[in-house]
DNA sequence: GTTAAATATGCATATATACGCATACATTCA
DNA sequence: TGAATGTATGCGTATATATGCATATTTAAC
């Protein structure tokens, strides 16, 4: 981690590493939700709308809505409005492999 | 997501994939405090005693502990024990590397 | 304009957890 | 045994956020 952190952290003043610490929590805290994940997995097969993850992810729609806007939020999901539906898409490809990574070694560890 | 999971997860149930996602989720959730993100720092420049993460990150002492503790329980870190004296070091590489990759392209991101 | 469908938002509540403080526990040494 | 050092834990509090429910907002069709 210093290593390459290091690269990149070089000229950056023990406040701005206090900021780029923050910044990395408030990503991994979007993907530290079961019901997140569920809905990254499925936007995975396509883009999706709201209501299609709502059948597809089985909790409110508010839930969803809001779910879907904070994935977006992070940079994670793109967002296309077509009419009165809403179409949700992977933007971030590094943060879907990262969390394939994990899943798959994860569900290793359960079989 | 779907492509690599799904062939770690083809013989899931639904209530399985429920189990992974949530213990995903979990491992997220570990990586989504700045605390324990400025202790694994700490840590990745060598083997660090609880007194020392203390002295390099500055908060209480049973805050550090704690986190401490909580990286270990999810298996990041190594702990060993000499004397009163206990040590961390990394213990999981690829956890390491990908906070490192996050870490970068978000210090770039304020340069 | 009215209605219907899709999505978003306000609010209350429950739950999780980070933190500080005090204190307990463990180990070494005198 | 007693003291000192390093680490862990119990407890109360504050804060964040996930969720459900009701309702608002947006857009299209009539």
């Amino acid at each position: 981690m210093q290593a390459k952190v290091q690269k990149a952290t070089k000229n950056l003043s023990p406040k701005q590493m206090e900021k780029v610490f923050s910044k990395v929590a408030e990503y991994f805290t979007v993907l530290s939700e079961p019901a997140r994940l569920r809905i990254m997995y499925a936007v995975c097969s396509g883009e999706k709308s709201v209501s299609e993850v709502l059948e597809m992810c089985g909790t409110s729609q508010a839930n969803v809505s809001r779910h879907l806007q904070a994935l977006h939020k992070a940079g994670i999901l793109l967002r296309r409005k077509e009419g009165v539906t809403v179409y949700y898409s992977i933007a971030d490809n590094a943060t879907v492999e990262m969390c394939q990574t994990v899943c798959a070694k994860i569900a290793e560890s359960i079989h």
